[in-house]
DNA sequence: GCTAAAACATAGCACCGTTATGTATTGTTG
DNA sequence: CAACAATACATAACGGTGCTATGTTTTAGC
């Protein structure tokens, strides 16, 4: 063959996509590759079209929720595990807001699909340890309980960054998630305090990004 | 003074928006007065910009959702209402799609926030309501507890209508709303009762619109 | 070293929202 | 009723958008 496309160019771009969008430059075809040495043809050899670069960009918006969900440190307590996990997810959002927004709107195609499904996965997967342990009923359906805990935790995300609610509004997380595990058969009190050691706050003030 | 602005166009240019969204037609200010007897400086007399045009069409999603949601006629069971309600907004969300995306994108500024006030309000009486009749804790803070519900309701129809999850997932409403009214006091065998005479399933299938 | 295919650069296309400018319309007023 | 003034309308243009057409350069394989 021939001339070969170089990965970093691609990175680059994704990258610097990502810091316009943090700051909240609107983010054109030309305004993009200004300041770099590639062309705008570049995008097109690299993404296809627009529509292609705006997907690679929601790709690395998983990529880093993924990353940050598996940096959470797992513990005994499956439960307080779980509102662990949610307080990343919550605070990936918080971080990189404008990144959180492209990841759900339109557009959301297979391959964006397979992305969120390994993290929603790392999700099922506490849940069925925290069936293990006991903490919930057998009968509790690890993915339906899963997709029910993301509802809450993306329903908050978009009512926060989407401007209806405010920021504080992120502490309405624990007694929801709460609720959902003691509906799972986890035993109040115990729920309540794991909730309370894994939902670390300073997670969530700021938006530095990560 | 002099000439006035007919009412009347703008609502056209409302309801064509509307309309053109909801049959998935691109909207430009040129398509939008296209077979229109008005020209493309209308929109600019009557909403001053295109976004004044697309803050008038959130404005008009908040209205047809509240206007649904008092549609709703309430019963001696406040808990069957609070999930009839649910059922209420996930169908307006349902029906209408893409109108119900705009209303939360980016920018939630609305030249009067009293549609989505009116709404939330509503869910607060009926949350006071349930505290009146015994079924809510006392110490339940009716706001706090309203939108909470709001907050599994907008991720519940976030998820399904930008393609996360399947339409069958609006399913996931009533038993995570009944573990937040359980957590709220409500015991949880009538609890589930109410759900099931309040959550009709039957205005969640097909696409009509409201 | 030649050839062919991939990547790059430039210029241009149709379209976008917006604005400038001129014309028609209409309520107020002398 | 006529003159005015202010609003609404119509047309054309402007800068910017994503994208494409058309060369030109670079590079891999024979």
């Amino acid at each position: 063959m021939v001339r070969r496309k170089d990965p970093a160019v691609r990175s680059l771009l994704i990258e610097r996509a990502a810091q316009m969008l943090r700051s909240r430059e609107p983010i054109t075809l030309r305004s993009l590759v200004a300041g770099t040495d590639v062309s705008t043809m570049a995008v097109y050899t690299y993404f296809g079209s627009m529509d292609g670069l705006w997907k690679a960009v929601r790709q690395e918006g998983f990529t880093r929720l993924a990353a940050r969900l598996a940096n959470v440190t797992m513990t005994a307590d499956p439960v307080r595990d779980l509102a662990a996990l949610s307080v990343a997810y919550l605070s990936n959002a918080a971080a990189n807001p404008d990144l959180y927004r492209v990841m759900f709107d339109a557009g959301f195609d297979l391959e964006d699909s397979e992305a969120a499904d390994e993290t929603l996965h790392l999700l099922v997967r506490t849940v069925e340890r925290a069936k293990s342990a006991g903490r919930f009923h057998p009968e509790v359906d690890a993915l339906e309980l899963a997709t029910q805990g993301w509802v809450i935790g993306h329903g908050l995300a978009s009512l926060v960054l989407t401007g209806p609610l405010p920021r504080e509004a992120l502490a309405h997380g624990p007694p929801v998630l709460t609720a959902l595990f003691i509906s799972a058969g986890d035993e109040p009190a115990r729920c309540r305090e794991s909730m309370g050691r894994g939902w670390n706050p300073e997670c969530l003030v700021g938006s530095s990004n990560g």
